[in-house]
DNA sequence: AAGCATTCTGACCGAATGGTCAGGAAGTGG
DNA sequence: CCACTTCCTGACCATTCGGTCAGAATGCTT
């Protein structure tokens, strides 16, 4: 983006980690700056398409130092994907029949909407990863992944056994949360060029979020069990 | 993936074309066949990604062949894009107040679905060049796309206004249909994965439909212009 | 200051990239 | 049969790719 790096400076050239430092801290610097650059880079580009140069440069390193701390694009690659994993793990805690639907799937809404706010380019790496067949995550959705959706699915079929909910197809339903979350990071660029701004702000992701909410638990016939009939 | 083209073979290779055909029905296959293989191989890999070497082996044909229909790898992607702006216009009748709701909403959301099913690697296509930050359309977005978007908004709006439906957002609803559809052609390897299928049979894809179109009506309140209460 | 381990990087490698081009192959009209 | 145009492609080019490595730079311990 700025300047070609032919420029032959040495010294000083990025502001910071100028003396001595100690310890680690420059190590966990870099590595953290070398995993930010690279997570927009395969984001934009794909596995393919994006290159160690591209990647080296955002970082502010020479590519070389990248291949140092990584050991190779495909491990940097897949780095970033088990990240990617963690963090969608993390927000998967277990539900039961006994939950308030209500509040499980507001909570699941607006928890995959945070995911993709705080973390945009993960959300574009792992869409570009499964737009190219998965090539990576194959067994992850086959195994971990399914099990998951298949437990959730199995709660919501008891819901609507219990007339809490529509009977309608709870992996489905699943899908449409899924779609209609992550589209807000994945297409991002299309969301701002229609609506003409420069960027969500948190005040739109709340609307938004309340708006899937909304027609989502209404359309599912979703009946709170804290027997909240107004509204 | 099958076999390198190292091996010397000149004539007879693909079985077609052998003598003469006359006029340009050998042009036109060979076009054809050059934007299948080069869609599949821009929706995996993304622009950067994909290589000319990697559309002309899917081709059939050698490389200087593509470069010689296509001009560059430029000109084919830009190609390719707007012949798929150009089915997507296909689908984008205009609408108007008078018109009943749930007709339009149902033929909007059947319409936009078999997109997905009939054209999916246009559609991945699409979403890469998205993923990547529009870098070719953005002024398709911002122009075309958006005057779009906002003319079926206002009719939205005043849908709302005459208490055919909820006073939803319209851009929203439209990005939450746009998102739900586009998914099953962007994530089928998930959906797949997930759903243990081979693949989406017609069955599958009619089941999914009448799931979004119930739960997305159900979900803005709309109400069918010719009273159809019962349901 | 010396010794040693760690951290870093410029120079380099073979392979692959998009693109060019001279010239072969093939169809067409006389 | 010969010209002439169009269609096609192998060989080649500069550039960039991911990755290696020798050795410089740096930090730490004594």
């Amino acid at each position: 983006m700025t300047g070609p790096m032919t420029e032959g400076s040495a010294p000083a050239e990025r502001g910071a980690r100028e003396q001595g430092e100690a310890n680690g801290v420059t190590r966990r610097r870099n590595e953290r700056e070398i995993l930010a650059a690279a997570e927009r880079v395969f984001a934009r580009h794909g596995y393919r398409g994006a290159s160690l140069q591209a990647i080296a440069e955002q970082a502010g390193l020479p590519k070389s130092n990248v291949l140092y701390y990584m050991g190779s694009k495909r491990g940097l690659y897949v780095r970033l994907l088990e990240r990617m994993m963690e963090r969608w793990n993390a927000l998967l805690d277990d539900i039961s029949v006994e939950d308030d639907p209500a509040e499980v799937l507001e909570a699941f809404i607006r928890s995959k909407m945070q995911l993709s706010r705080r973390h945009p380019e993960g959300s574009r790496l792992f869409a570009a990863e499964i737009l190219g067949g998965a090539p990576f995550l194959q067994e992850y959705l086959r195994g971990e992944l399914r099990d998951w959706v298949l437990a959730r699915a199995r709660v919501f079929e008891q819901w609507a056994e219990r007339g809490l909910m529509d009977p309608v197809d709870p992996v489905w339903l699943i899908f449409l949360i899924w779609s209609a979350t992550q589209h807000y990071a994945d297409f991002e660029t299309q969301v701002l060029g229609i609506t003409g701004r420069d960027a969500l702000s948190d005040a739109d992701v709340e609307e938004i979020t309340t708006f899937l909410t909304r027609v989502i638990l209404k359309g599912c016939g979703v009946r709170s069990r804290d027997a909240d009939p107004a509204r």
